[in-house]
RNA sequence: CGCGGGGUGGAGCAGCCCGGUAGCUCAUCAGGCCCAUAACCUGGAGGUCGCAAGUUCAAAUCUUGCCCCCGCAA
């Protein structure tokens, strides 16, 4: 029996950002995180700089120790000498064997960014601005070998707003999930919270986003297309393609429900970059074309001349 | 040595290949028009053209080195 979630020894895995706001969080709300695991510093850009994850960026300079597995699955002996009562994962970036899950003592838990059984998987948070959900949320679970297929023991809703994106919706999911921990991992590993099976009739799976998919269809109908964008900003961020380049867009709006002019075609450029697409008007906010800096749509228009008439594809 | 784009008034760009008085859109300031305006008209201020060296009568423009920014790929 753990009386105070302090006495609570964690060992925590994450690796990108919204990992490490969760685990701030978790540390202003008083949980006892004893290490943490995160993937190796990676070499970024076209320097091949080694960047340190920001789950190891934050535990540094905490002064958590830190471990660092290329392939855990491969290399987990060093666990035999951290003592630890839970391990809890949250966008850790890997599998964990069952060999792993069983030498935590009180468990091993996960922090999923959706409301299971619904979008199992990679990609939650992204799938589910994609597909225009109102709500997601974030749930506390059992991990078992199958992925993200553990009992559930809480959840905590989150809203999806009308112009949230990406970027913005994990801060909200990182806030979330380390309140849903900090309420609810005693009850949990005590044993006074059993959890619940999940239903797997209604399971559905949100699959990594691949390449492919960062290119925007004009085709699609409006809500859904601003809904791609939303999905895939702030990172890696959505494009068209203008005069064969790239064009990414960070920030748009839907400027009208009524279709005018030709789908792809730019038919207005002051107050933002108006495109005629399928059922409506998107208005493009801020924009990037390959090789040049993101800007705001205003100034993109003032240095390409003759924009208006242009179609993107 | 992974591939490629770029650094020009406050912002975004053109000019560079074929050296010779610094251009465009926007912002800004002043004035005008108008019931009024983020609209329109007129005028103004604001730039060591990333840094350094070289070639030349003359370099934003050609040559060499360096710094910085960005897209892709990993």
């Amino acid at each position: 029996m753990i009386n105070e979630l302090k006495n609570l020894k964690i060992l925590y895995l994450g690796t990108p950002e919204i990992s490490a706001d969760t685990l701030s969080y978790l540390l202003e709300g008083g949980a006892n995180i004893v290490a943490v695991i995160t993937n190796p510093d990676k070499p970024q850009g076209r320097k091949g700089i080694e960047v340190p994850p920001p789950v190891k960026s934050l535990a540094l300079s905490k002064g958590i120790p830190v471990y660092q597995k290329a392939r855990i699955r491969d290399d987990y002996a060093f666990l035999d000498d951290i003592d630890f009562d839970i391990l809890l994962t949250m966008a850790y970036g890997q599998i964990l064997p069952m060999e792993i899950l069983n030498k935590a003592p009180l468990g091993a838990y996960n922090l999923h960014g959706s409301l299971l059984p619904e979008y199992r998987g990679a990609a939650p948070i992204q799938r589910a601005i994609m597909d225009n959900k109102k709500e997601t949320g974030v749930t506390l679970m059992e991990m078992v070998a199958k992925m993200d297929a553990g009992k559930m023991f809480a959840k905590k809703v989150v809203e999806i707003g009308e112009n949230d994106n990406y970027t913005s919706l994990c801060k909200k999911i990182s806030k979330a999930a380390a309140d849903l921990a900090l309420s609810s991992l005693l009850d949990v590993v005590n044993k006074v919270n059993l959890g619940e099976e999940q239903d797997e009739n209604l399971v559905t799976f949100a699959a990594k986003i691949g390449v492919d998919e960062e290119r925007l269809d004009l085709n699609l109908p409006v809500n859904e297309l601003y809904a791609r964008i939303r999905g895939l900003s702030l990172i890696p961020g959505g494009h068209f393609i203008l005069n064969g380049l790239k064009l990414k867009v960070f920030k748009a709006s839907i400027a009208s429900d009524e279709q005018k002019g030709e789908i792809g075609e730019i038919i207005g450029v002051k107050k933002g970059i108006f495109v005629s697409v399928k059922g409506g008007v998107i208005r493009l906010e801020e924009v990037q074309l390959e090789g040049k800096k993101a800007m705001d749509a205003a100034s993109f228009a003032n240095g390409m001349h003759n924009l208006l008439g242009n179609k993107l594809e």
